[in-house]
DNA sequence: CTGGGCTCCTGTCAGC
DNA sequence: TGCTGACAGGAGCCCA
C-alpha cells in the first residue's frame, strides 16, 4: 500500500495534532515485522514532539518530561503493505487488525494492519541502532535538491538489474514502490527491463524529473488507494484514477493507443507500454 | 558486492 | 456455493 506520498500524507495528518501530546499509554495486538524492543511503560509520560519521515519510514519523537519518564526516544514506524494510520478522538475498541494504540492527550494514534508486514520499533534515536540500521541503507530523498541528476544518474550507473528493480530498490533514491516506479517509466518513456547501467545521462535526467513529478502529483491528490490505504481521517487517495498504467493490463495507452502490458519483475507485477517506453 | 528469490500475513477475486 | 490459486501498495534476509 504505502508509497511515500501515502506515508508523507499520513505525516502530515499526525504532525501537528500530534505536536506535544503526552503519551498516556500504548496498546499492542497481534505481532508486527518486529517486536516493539521496550517496555511500553516506558513512553508513558512522553511528550510527542514533530514527526519525521525517512524514504517510507515515520519516525515519532518522545521526550521525557522533566519531572520524570524514561529516557528520550522514539517510535520507528513503517506501515508495510496494509497499514495505515487513523487519529482518534474516541477510539472505539480495537478491531482484529488493530495491532498498535498510541494513547495520548490529542487522541489515540491506531496502526490498522490486515497483513502485519508493518513495524512499530522504539529506537533511542535516529541514528541509533535499531532505527540507524534499518535507515542506513535508503538512499536520498527525491525532494532532496542535493539529488542532482549528475549523482542520480552516477548511482543507476552502479547497477546491472532493471531499472524497474534499482528503482523499487531505493538506493538511487526512497520513495517509489511499484505503483510509482511504474508511472514514473511510462511518464519517462523508458522500458523497465532496461539496464539501469544502460541509462543516458539526459535520460536518467528525465527519469528523475518523472519520479519528482509523479510523487508530487500523488501527494496532492492524497495517495493512491487501490484497497485499503486511507489517511489519517479515514479519507481515500486518488491517484489510482489517474494512473496511466498501473494495474491497466489490456487497456488501450492514453498516449498512443496500444495495449499496456503486465510483466513480472523480481515478482512484482510491472505495467508499461511497449511503444511508448523502449530499451 | 550484486542481483534475485523467498518470506512474513491476511484478504480478495477470478475461475472452475 | 465452495474450493483453489493468483495476486496485492514493502523490504529484510539469505544464497549463488
Amino acid at each position: 500500500m504505502p508509497e511515500l506520498p501515502e506515508v508523507e500524507v499520513t505525516r502530515r495528518g499526525i504532525d501537528l495534532p500530534l505536536r506535544d501530546a503526552l503519551v498516556l499509554g500504548l496498546r499492542l495486538g497481534k505481532p508486527l515485522r518486529w517486536p516493539l524492543g521496550c517496555d511500553p511503560a516506558k513512553v508513558q509520560g512522553q511528550r510527542i514532539g514533530p514527526v519525521l519521515r525517512r524514504g517510507k519510514y515515520l519516525w515519532v519523537p518522545l521526550h521525557p518530561e522533566s519531572s520524570g519518564g524514561g529516557p528520550a526516544g522514539g517510535l520507528l514506524l513503517h506501515l508495510g503493505m496494509s497499514g495505515s494510520l487513523a487519529l482518534l478522538a474516541q477510539a472505539p475498541p480495537p478491531g482484529p487488525h488493530d495491532h498498535f494504540d498510541l494513547l495520548t492527550t490529542q487522541g489515540t494514534l491506531r496502526l490498522n494492519d490486515p497483513r502485519r508486514f508493518g513495524a512499530v520499533v522504539w529506537s533511542p534515536a535516529l541514528d541509533q541502532p535499531p532505527a540507524a540500521a534499518l535507515l542506513a541503507r535508503l538512499g536520498p530523498e527525491p525532494f532532496d535538491p542535493e539529488l542532482t541528476p549528475q549523482r542520480f544518474h552516477a548511482a543507476l550507473q552502479r547497477h546491472r538489474a532493471p531499472i524497474k528493480s534499482v528503482l523499487l530498490a531505493g538506493g538511487a533514491v526512497v520513495g517509489a514502490g511499484n505503483i510509482y516506479a511504474c508511472e514514473a517509466l511510462f511518464q519517462a518513456g523508458i522500458h523497465p527491463g532496461l539496464r539501469s547501467d544502460r541509462l543516458s545521462r539526459p535520460r536518467a535526467e528525465k527519469l528523475l524529473a518523472a519520479v519528482r513529478a509523479t510523487l508530487a502529483r500523488a501527494l496532492t491528490l492524497g495517495g493512491s488507494t487501490l484497497r485499503d490505504f486511507s489517511d489519517v481521517h479515514g479519507m481515500s487517495g486518488a491517484f489510482q484514477t489517474e494512473a496511466a498504467v498501473y494495474g491497466r493490463a489490456g487497456q488501450a495507452c492514453g498516449r498512443c493507443g496500444a495495449a499496456i502490458r503486465r510483466i513480472v519483475q523480481l515478482q512484482r507485477s510491472t505495467y508499461y507500454c511497449a511503444q511508448c517506453q523502449k530499451r
